[in-house]
DNA sequence: CCGCATCCTACACGATACTG
DNA sequence: CAGTATCGTGTAGGATGCGG
């Protein structure tokens, strides 16, 4: 927040969706929110290799931009859940698109 | 390249995806190059606050990965363009969902 | 079970300078 | 003009442990 100039990154769509979804896991965690609500235990089932820092980490910054929703039971013992917002699931396009294209392009460099 | 197991990052479509487009400007040369071939100093003028290190990395890893070709002129001074492969095509449609994701999203923020 | 705090390593990215 | 090499820094992301 210095008194720098705001260079012509002119704030572009894809640099806003890219700084929103950027990283390893954030994608993942979108697409197994899609279907239903899940609790953190069960999201680091379904993606195993996650550390649980990251899962949290990347959680709080979902939920900071607006994409998923943490629910809190408060219970004892602890309950949360967390789901995708409305503008979450906007997300789930970019998500089949990207699928499609991966199917694409193992198909393109098998044949080579 | 050690004596890792492929643990079970199981390729995943959304992880070979991301993979393929990670960082910063891999999406934006993408994007500018799909109108037309363009020149690196091109390149350069339509994204200025790249550094050309980072331009040349990108365009590199981008042909290796098959979704930019590159094309030598072989004349002094040196001259190339680049230009979107077949496959580099299809990643268009992930861009304009990202595109309209963006303008969705920030309609959604605006009303905060 | 949930989530935070520390420590540490790898790498993405930037600045600069240099070659053909 | 195109491309490479070197160096420095910030941060993403992994391992581990603590506390509510």
């Amino acid at each position: 927040m210095e008194n720098k100039e705001l260079k012509v990154t002119a704030r572009c769509p894809i640099r806003t969706t890219s700084d929103l979804l950027s990283g390893k896991w954030k994608l993942l965690i979108l697409y197994q929110l899609a279907p239903k609500a899940l609790r953190p235990s069960q999201l680091k089932r379904l993606i195993p290799d996650i550390s649980e820092k990251m899962l949290n980490q990347e959680l709080k910054t979902l939920c900071d931009s607006g994409l998923v929703v943490r629910y809190n039971y408060g219970e004892v013992p602890p309950k949360v859940h967390y789901e995708l917002s409305a503008i979450g699931y906007k997300t789930m396009p970019i998500i089949a698109e990207m699928q499609s294209f991966a199917m694409a392009y193992e198909e393109e460099i098998k044949t080579n």
